[in-house]
DNA sequence: GCCCAGGTGGGTA
DNA sequence: TACCCACATGGG
């Protein structure tokens, strides 16, 4: 299992390139971005966060401070905007209470006791706060998504319903504790499922689970070699 | 008009 | 545990 997955890493890092995600500018960001993406095309949280720019909210304090109602107009393209208000202000409360608003200090502390005070907050489940731990905070904690659990499971190496922790645990145990792969690897998920793995996929059948590539439009244009 | 998008929490059996 | 549902905008 180790092999075959660093065989697909390998395949996918090899037909993109680096990534280099999150696409933020700061760590406070990934975070506000990990909560605003949430069942949410990636898209309408840009406009979001370009709104909190526009408003000078992008900042813990500022989000400290402002009224939940009108973080919530404020946010609304993101969709889901009440809930993902009250978040963000669950998120940030937290951040103050444990270290008066420095995102530094969160991230001081021990990764695996972080993530279990973390998942207490309401509004933060496991995919975001893997997200803000890799992304944010640069710790080896491996990101599990739709994207991922579609993908593999199309490979075969996963059943469609495993719960976020059994698949985390699968790459956790067979890759080394490496943030840089971490961060690759998810990113590269992320974009060959949004180009070639659709719910839908584009060639009629995921190909990927017969090993053999990545489809555009029912055409075979790549050729991942996989191995067994 | 319909489907989909980098989830989460609450309720029910 | 395993389903169901609400939450909502915007692009294809």
């Amino acid at each position: 299992m180790k092999n075959r997955l660093l065989e697909i890493f390998d395949a996918l890092l090899n037909h993109f390139g680096p990534l280099f995600w999150w696409p933020a500018e700061t760590p406070f960001e990934v975070c506000v971005g990990a909560i605003l993406t949430q069942n949410t095309n990636w898209a309408n949280v840009e406009k979001a966060i370009a709104n909190l720019k526009t408003e000078g909210l992008l900042a813990p304090q500022a989000l400290h401070d402002v009224d939940s109602a009108r973080l919530a107009e404020v946010i609304r393209p993101a969709g889901f905007f009440n809930v993902k208000s009250v978040r963000l202000k669950e998120f940030i409360d937290y951040l103050f209470k444990c270290c008066d608003g420095d995102l530094d200090r969160l991230f001081a502390v021990d990764w695996r006791e972080l993530r279990g005070e973390l998942l207490k907050v309401r509004g933060i489940g496991p995919e975001t706060c893997d997200s803000i731990l890799l992304y944010a905070g640069n710790k080896p904690s491996f990101v599990v998504d739709a994207y991922t659990k579609r993908l593999f499971s199309r490979l075969g190496l996963l059943r469609e319903n495993e719960p976020y922790e059994e698949v985390r645990g699968l790459f956790m145990e067979n890759l080394p504790a490496d943030v840089g792969l971490y961060n690759e690897y998810h990113a590269l998920i992320v974009r060959h499922c949004k180009d070639f793995c659709r719910k839908k996929p584009i060639c009629g059948r995921c190909p990927l689970r017969y090993g053999c590539g990545f489809h555009m439009a029912g055409k075979v244009v790549k050729t991942l070699s996989l191995g067994k």
